[in-house]
DNA sequence: AAAATTCTGGAACAATTGTTCAAGAATAAC
DNA sequence: GTTATTCTTGAACAATTGTTCCAGAATTTT
């Protein structure tokens, strides 16, 4: 043992993943990070490695956050306890829309934006992207296997689709109401 | 008058298209635009001009074909006539699948990487790329339309949704039997 | 053929890229 | 307090970035 890191690493990648969720992988420096922890590049690369380690570290940690809570939704636990199917559908969906709406947040959802961005062009983010896409999946299954639902697992791939668009679109500019209309519709004709 | 061009315009932003399409805007130097055209520097920049002038100029063809296409379809004209509403939006949606399936092709719609990419950023790639999403839009209620279905501009907005979901998907690796699976679904929930 | 004009390729440019490295600061163990 | 170890900052690096510019090639008009 020696001298003690000095910054907390939670905050240092959680500086990043709000660069490269703002600004895309290619569109961030490595000085951009460094401006953004407030770190020497020796620190960052000590601590974590290269810009492309960097992002895939964001990446996770943002998997692991968001997933796990939209796993939860799913399951009516937590917060979600006591809300029926469609209400926690409608709570997934509002994720694209309260972006905009309370954060005018357009930097839309990073897994997302890593599908488009990397995806095709790097096999290890590719598997961290289609694990979670199979999480999400999943729990989508298990919400609409509560209802004895025959087609759970295309109806749940089909509202991944449906959440990834919307997510697009708000990128893209669309209003709220737009969006929220989707939603509705969405909403009405997934239960009939 | 003088010395006449030597290259074939339209095969260059063809050319600066494909690098784009494939790369992003920001994965892409001017040098792999050289590279791709088989100009040099100064022919580009005195035919074209600077980067973001190429980008704009090779999304603008992007969309002026393929959202051409995609209002014949809607509006059952051409190699669409005859085909129903479903038959219509069965194609739309396979445009998502096929370049997968028959091309290999996970570029995804460089009109869908651009809303993600840069319409948060530019304000002139979001007009663009709004006005294309109207004109996809207004075809869609239009089809829709013809059956007199009441809520057709939202349904419309909704089906852009999961054809942007879809390609998202694409992107992501997601199989071509979910991929077809969603597109199924799809189309028996919208016109029951 | 000469002149005028436009196109072409690539050299040149400063700025920025991602990465490495070394010199010094800070701390734990002895 | 000394030693050993780890951290921090930022200078240094070669490579690449987007862009400009110029010398020469090509073509039309005179």
């Amino acid at each position: 043992m020696a001298r003690l890191r000095e910054f907390d690493e939670a905050k240092a990648i959680t500086a990043v993943q709000n660069v490269f969720w703002e600004k895309g992988y290619e569109g961030t420096s490595y000085a951009d990070l460094t401006t953004a922890t407030g770190l020497g590049k020796g620190s960052l690369y000590a601590a974590f490695g290269n810009k492309r380690a960097l992002y895939i570290k964001a990446l996770s940690v943002y998997i692991e956050q968001e997933v796990s809570l939209a796993e939860l939704l799913f399951a009516g636990i937590g917060p979600a306890n006591g809300l029926s199917t469609s209400e926690r559908v409608q709570h997934f969906l509002g994720l694209a829309i309260e972006a905009i709406e309370k954060r005018d947040d357009r930097r839309g959802c990073f897994l997302c934006n890593a599908s488009v961005e990397l995806a095709p062009h790097d096999g290890e983010i590719e598997d961290l992207v289609t694990a979670a896409h199979d999480r999400l999946t999943k729990g989508l299954t298990a919400l609409f296997d509560e209802n004895g639902d025959e087609k759970s697992r295309v109806k749940a791939d089909r509202l991944l689709a449906v959440y990834l668009g919307m997510r697009v679109l708000a990128k893209a500019g669309s209003s709220i109401a737009t969006l929220s209309a989707i939603r509705e519709i969405e909403l009405e004709h997934s239960f009939l």
